[in-house]
DNA sequence: AACTTTTTTTGAATTCTATTCATGTCGCAA
DNA sequence: TTGCGACATGAATAGAATTCAAAAAAAGTT
């Protein structure tokens, strides 16, 4: 079946270089017997000789030098991959496909990524619009190998690293009645109209840790694409949200909207960044969510809370 | 040592084209059980995993994928090489690298490479000009492939097919007392001045053949590069010269000077074509002697003899 | 030309390793 | 659960590459 051999193409760029079979030898490991039989066996299976031993350096035939031609071209690429290989073995490079659960987690995912380009620019890195509806599946068969979720459930196989943690709070209109209390209890909102993104709740903070608990259903709940535009119907009283304290900063600061904590404590959850099992420890990896983290501490800074790993 | 080999490539190939194991195990012609040795030793190795086994069909980690561009670089160029590889050893192809001993034998071998060119183009083909003193060992080791000469000496391992015949003339200026004979003696050239090719007697059909086995010397032996001015020296009358015929022709139609036999037979040399033994019988090798016997037939009509092999 | 040294070849023994065989496990669908 | 298909695994086997030991062939040397 295969004739040729990763061996035999080693064997003859030796003897190339050295140009005797005893040389040859010693260069690839093995005693200059071994070479011989193995040239002679090679030379059976092709019907030609490859090169004619009784000069000094030895001299290649057609053959050979067909042969050599073919060497010249494979055992470079095949170095290469080896060493990119290893690469991928020590960790030192990746692919990092991306998802997110969290919806306006884009702010700080972009300058994250963007920072940890500059020192990793061969990992392959993508953020997956694809598996918005079932994330975790598609990371364990390795559609995708990092997502950033506020839910790390015990997924056989996946590790969960904590990023930061931030508070979800409630933003209502300036003129809401809701700005006079300091913090809002879920009762609350039992009149309110809630804005949300269009997702399943349990992938809201402000109903899987907040109102399903106390068993308060708000009025009516209404979707919408945008965080601009959520805040911008809060801002016009018609509805109230929640969202996290470092996507409404900016909104804050130009006196768009209001915020109140959810519950006296208020809610904080903890964004993580699940990976499967065998990624965890691999270098780039690490660096990623180092970086991530490194990258929210900075641009969120007194906003959320760093989660030291 | 050696980590990837080729079979390692066509597994993961056939994997990539099957998408399962067992599939790919029918393509290679292995069992399955072969394969899932044969990939876990070399993930052992390699030290990362090359695909995800719990898909359909299965999916390449990034190692995996590199590992495949790999075989996608070195298998066709394998397989163009096996197939170059059998053709050398099939004898469809070779190097023919020529010596010519005679002098003007230029005159038909050019053509005769243009004919066979047209035929068999990738046959590597050249004529040498660095071993005209020793063309016999060059050929015998490999630097040449096939000689043109007239002496077929018995070496060991080299084999002679004869070209053609012709005879080798003396020529002599219009006015020279030796036109009134028929033919040519020995004794004859005893107080000639002759004029040769710069090589050794021994490669001289004049002496050779004629003079040395009859004891005779001319009065003297000049020197001279080129047929042509060789045959003007004679045409001025400045000396004889021996030459094969078809050398002579174009000159005896323009009457520059006049041919006489040496001896009443003539001395009738053969030239051959001497090629190391082991190419003696490759196609492309034959081919050429073939298209060489024909072109000389074809333009030399009626001057040489064919030798019919 | 005889002798020594070096290099290659060769056949048999050995060691290694790829492959098979026979199960075992796992995931998935009925 | 059972049954099915796909992959994994351990032990046995078969096959090849390699080594060893010795011989043959070249190449130098005297």
């Amino acid at each position: 079946m295969s004739q040729i051999e990763i061996r035999h193409l080693r064997t003859l760029v030796a003897l190339r270089e050295t140009g005797s079979l005893v040389e040859a030898s010693e260069r690839v490991f093995l005693t200059q017997s071994a070479l011989s039989h193995q040239i002679k066996e090679l030379e059976g299976r092709l019907g030609c000789s490859l090169f004619l031993r009784k000069t000094r350096p030895v001299r290649f035939t057609s053959a050979g030098n067909r042969l050599l031609e073919l060497a010249d071209e494979v055992l470079p690429r095949l170095h290469k991959a080896e060493h990119d290989l290893d690469r991928f073995a020590g960790g030192q490079t990746g692919r990092i496909i991306m998802a997110i659960e969290c919806h306006s987690c884009f702010e700080w995912l972009l300058p994250a990524i963007d920072a940890y380009r500059n020192e990793w620019s061969d990992v392959e890195l993508d953020i997956s619009s694809g598996f918005h509806f079932a994330p975790f599946p598609a990371l364990a068969r390795g559609d995708l190998d990092l997502v950033i979720t506020a839910d790390p459930l015990d997924e056989p196989g996946i590790t969960y690293f904590p990023i930061f943690s931030y508070e979800a709070q409630l933003a209502v209109a300036k003129n809401h009645p809701l700005v006079e209390k300091t913090w809002v209890e879920p009762k609350d909102l039992a009149d309110e109209i809630v804005i949300t993104y269009p997702v399943d709740r349990e992938r809201l903070d402000l109903f899987s840790g907040f109102l399903e608990p106390a068993g308060v259903e708000p009025a009516r709940v209404r979707h919408a694409e945008l965080t601009t535009m959520i805040v911008q119907l809060v801002a016009s009283g018609r509805g109230v949200t929640c969202l996290p304290n470092w996507a409404l900063h900016e909104y804050l600061q130009n006196d768009y909207v209001v915020v109140r904590s959810l519950g006296e404590e208020g809610i904080w959850p903890t964004l993580y960044a699940a990976v499967r099992k065998d990624q965890g420890d691999a270098p780039f990896m690490e660096a990623f969510i180092e970086v991530a983290k490194q990258v929210c501490f900075d641009n969120l800074r007194g906003i959320v809370t760093a989660e030291l790993g």
